[in-house]
DNA sequence: ATAGGGTTAG
């Protein structure tokens, strides 16, 4: 056969083409075919000519297998399969076989593989490594482990290839138990000292959470070379134990061998995580010096570490040299600004990366950038990426789903969260923690609690971060008995040392009523941080405790920590339900003067809170009219609250025209006005203030009042019938009316804003929610237990001077947790001092 | 090498 009528090739494709057509111009196709194979580049025209012969020799094959296998030529070592299947039907030359199945694998084909394994009576210990190799890489993972113990069942024993790869199949599956038989299997065997079995053994113990097990191995090592250390000093960094891993790269050092770029890309993560950013310096010294800084690994794992350090400026400048970078580079460059809250910035570079270098987003990617829009509440950005990630399949990626979900229940559309949420393929203990944080965060509690309940019913098991957002929902709604349970949950889990999980015991415990809980979870923590503090003093502000709060004040300043803005809020707050003018005074002052934090909107509001309960309503205004921001309708509403404690209309008045100017923000502002008016008899004002509010569309808020018993939230609105035991309630309020009536009580009926007769006005103010849950409270709880409620709102001023009677009659302790602070009524008085 | 949920005030 003349093999130039048939070859025919493409110039321009096969450089010296023609000096090999005319040089074996006259050969048989066996011999053809042999030489041509060699050169990879002809593989697919040599197919072609295999097609026009049907007999050939083993060898060839074998030799075409070779070469296929070699440049991974799925298509042409397909065309070679179906030839020998074609031709040599019967064949059961098993090197062929095992050929073809390693040429699969080669090809990540690792089914097809396994389809001619199977074939195979007596597979040689090269293609059953190659097999687990297979699975190894690609998955499924257990495979390879169950092929590892076939191939002992087949009487085979493994080498020392056969280690390194199913150990990596342990390690993606975390099998730690199968991963410790074989390390047996490698000593009976005699291999664990192996160079490289030992450091697969060091990767697998690691990665399965058993550093110790990974030191043992290291340290039995008879000699180790650079990727055992960076095994050892990986595993370490992969623990977050950057001092460990720092101080096994200098061990390294000592012994003579020099980090190469895998150990700084195996450390730089962990330096970042620990903000050690002297460390880190001095790494990218020793980069420099080995010029491993054109490493892509190594320039995105140094601008990485820079960015967790908020050391952005150095990110940027390494991101800007960089002569190669791909989409990780890309999104920790992204990542970085979103940490130093440079969102926007973030934004302008993921354009940056889409448009201009046309990279396509990864799910990481989106993940960030979905932050970012979470960060600055562009919602609209969010859902069009939302719309971008169904498009492109992304959606499916947990972390982009959850991502999505933390942006819009952070944003407040708990529609779109919960629509995303049940459509869902596969949620996790993170799609929860999001929902529920969310929820907790838009004030809604309730919900959440309720969708905490739902995850444990499916069994999925609450992390720490679970808890860091049940149990605000717990403080929220006073629910001290499911915040005792999760306490208990939190103790079992070993959280009980983490020091944010203290953090939100103590805001529980304080918001629940149980403030020497609180103190007493404080004073064990081992180590607090500034939001420690913070949550105690304003925990004993909310009390009414004030001088307390001022002297654990006193005592955060004999520590290490400083005070931040927050706890200025707290301590001056705490001065101001406590009286304690002449302090928060001082602390304000010194607040800026020494303390050099720049007052907040926030802080003149209990500033002026602070001046307008005390008395000093003229103080309070000429405060307000030298502040340097524009004081906002929450600054006026203080003082305005301020008027009505001390019935000064003038002032009132003055300040309610312009709260109106501001636009009032909720009803609390008309509320305050009306009762203000009607403090001081002017009944037409005050119906008139109440026609303002109609006529702008302001519904007041209804108020809601709740007590927690026996595990279970009765929630109750005013006038309510709906409970159960309503009927014993309404009766109970009666009964108890009367009884205040004969120590004098007097029904206040400034307090209600309907327009309506006298008597039914008593009617409404005997049904206001905190005294039906209050009611109901003394129906279902045991005489010697007190009674605990909390209301959405401020408390009524009515229902504030007839719990007072109420604790002389019954002669128990009343709790009320308002929108403002704790009531502790005792003995016909409240610690509030009126001054609510 | 990048990567989702998290505690304090008002």
């Amino acid at each position: 056969m003349v093999i130039s009528k048939h070859l025919k090739f493409p110039k321009t494709l096969v450089s010296g083409l023609h000096h090999f057509q005319t040089k074996w111009k006259t050969t048989s196709t066996d011999s053809t075919l042999n030489r041509l194979f060699l050169q990879e580049p002809n593989i697919a025209e040599a197919t072609k000519t295999l097609e026009l012969t049907s007999n050939i020799e083993v060898s060839t094959y074998n030799r075409l297998l070779d070469t296929c296998i070699r440049s991974k030529s799925l298509k042409e070592g397909k065309k070679i399969h179906h030839h020998i299947l074609k031709n040599k039907p019967n064949i059961k030359n098993t090197s062929l076989l095992e050929k073809i199945a390693c040429l699969y694998v080669a090809c990540g084909e690792i089914e097809l593989a396994r389809l001619v394994f199977n074939e195979i009576k007596k597979p040689g210990i090269f293609l059953w490594n190659s097999m687990i190799r297979g699975y190894a890489w690609s998955g499924p993972f257990d495979r390879a482990i169950d092929l590892y113990y076939q191939m002992l069942d087949s009487g085979l024993k493994p080498n020392k290839f056969t280690f390194p790869f199913v150990l990596k199949a342990c390690s993606t599956l975390m099998a730690l138990e199968d991963g410790k038989e074989i390390h047996e299997d490698a000593k009976r065997v005699g291999l664990e000292s192996d160079v490289f079995i030992s450091t697969a053994l060091v990767d697998f113990y690691a990665k399965c959470g058993c550093l110790r097990g990974a030191y043992q191995v290291f340290e039995k090592m008879p000699e180790r070379d650079i990727v055992a250390w960076n095994a050892m000093i990986a595993g370490l960094a992969l623990h977050g134990l950057f001092e460990d891993a720092m101080g096994l790269v200098s061990d390294m050092q000592k012994g003579g061998k020099s980090p190469n770029s895998s150990t700084a890309v195996a450390v730089l993560p962990v330096l970042g995580q620990a903000k050690a950013l002297h460390h880190g310096k001095g790494l990218h010294g020793y980069c420099i010096r080995r010029f491993f800084y054109n490493d892509l690994l190594v320039g995105t794992a140094l601008l990485d570490m820079y960015a967790k350090c908020e050391c952005l400026s150095y990110s940027r400048r390494i991101f800007d040299i960089m002569s190669v970078r791909n989409e990780v580079t890309w999104s920790a460059i992204i990542g970085g600004y979103v940490l130093c809250d440079q969102t926007i910035e973030a934004l302008e570079i993921f354009d940056q990366m889409v448009l201009d270098e046309a990279l396509k987003p990864t799910s990481v990617a989106l993940g960030t950038v979905l932050r970012a829009c979470s960060k600055l509440n562009d919602l609209a950005r969010g859902k069009k990426i939302h719309g971008y990630s169904t498009k492109n399949g992304l959606i499916l990626d947990i972390k982009v789903g959850n991502s999505l979900l933390s942006m819009y229940s952070k944003g407040g559309i708990t529609e779109d969260a919960i629509r995303l949420f049940d459509e869902m393929k596969s949620k996790d203990v993170v799609s929860y923690s999001a929902i529920i944080s969310g929820f907790v965060q838009n004030g809604n509690a309730e919900e959440a609690l309720i969708i905490f309940r739902k995850m444990q019913q499916l069994c999925i098991e609450p992390d720490l971060a679970t808890l860091l957002g049940v149990l605000p929902a717990c403080a929220h709604l006073s629910a001290l008995q499911h915040g005792q349970c999760n306490h208990g949950y939190v103790t079992v889990c070993g959280y009980a040392s983490d020091i944010a999980i203290c953090n939100a015991l103590i805001d529980m415990y304080s918001k629940c009523g149980r403030i020497s809980i609180a103190k007493e979870i404080f004073d064990r923590m081992p180590r607090r941080d500034i939001i420690s503090w913070n949550a105690i003093i304003a925990g004993y502000g909310i009390h009414g405790l004030g001088t307390e709060a001022l002297s654990l004040f006193h005592d955060l300043l004999s520590t290490d920590l400083k005070p931040d803005d927050i706890s200025f809020i707290s301590l001056l707050s705490a001065c101001s339900h406590s009286g304690l003018v002449t302090e928060g005074k001082h602390w304000f002052y010194k607040m800026s003067e020494h303390f050099k934090i720049m007052p907040r909107m926030e802080h003149y509001i209990c500033m002026v809170d602070l001046l307008g309960r005390g008395g000093l309503l003229d103080e309070a205004y000429d405060f307000i009219r030298r502040m340097p921001l524009e004081p906002d309708v929450r600054v006026w509403g203080a003082l305005l609250g301020a008027c009505r404690i001390h019935e000064n209309i003038e002032l009132g008045e003055a300040v309610s025209k312009t709260i109106q100017k501001l636009g009032p923000e909720g009803t609390g502002n008309f509320v305050l006005l009306s009762n203000m008016y009607s403090a001081v008899g002017r009944w037409d004002d005050a119906a008139n203030v109440r026609i303002i509010q109609r006529d702008q569309g302001f519904k007041k808020s209804p108020g809601c009042s709740w007590i927690e018993i026996g595990g279970i939230l009765h929630a109750f609105i005013g006038g309510d019938q709906s409970h159960p035991q309503s009927a014993l309630i309404y009766d109970k309020l009666k009964e108890l009316l009367v009884d205040m009536k004969k120590l004098g009580y007097q029904a206040d009926t400034r307090f209600v804003l309907q327009d309506v007769e006298e008597e039914e006005k008593e009617r409404i103010l005997l049904y206001h929610s905190e005294k039906l849950a209050i009611a109901f409270g003394i129906l279902n709880l045991r005489s010697d237990k007190p009674i605990f409620v909390t209301k959405n709102l401020r408390i009524c001023g009515d229902c504030h001077t007839a719990i007072k009677f109420i604790t002389v009659i019954i002669k128990r302790v009343i709790t009320v947790r308002d929108v403002n602070r704790f009531h502790h009524f005792k003995d016909g008085t409240c610690n509030c001092t009126d001054f609510w």
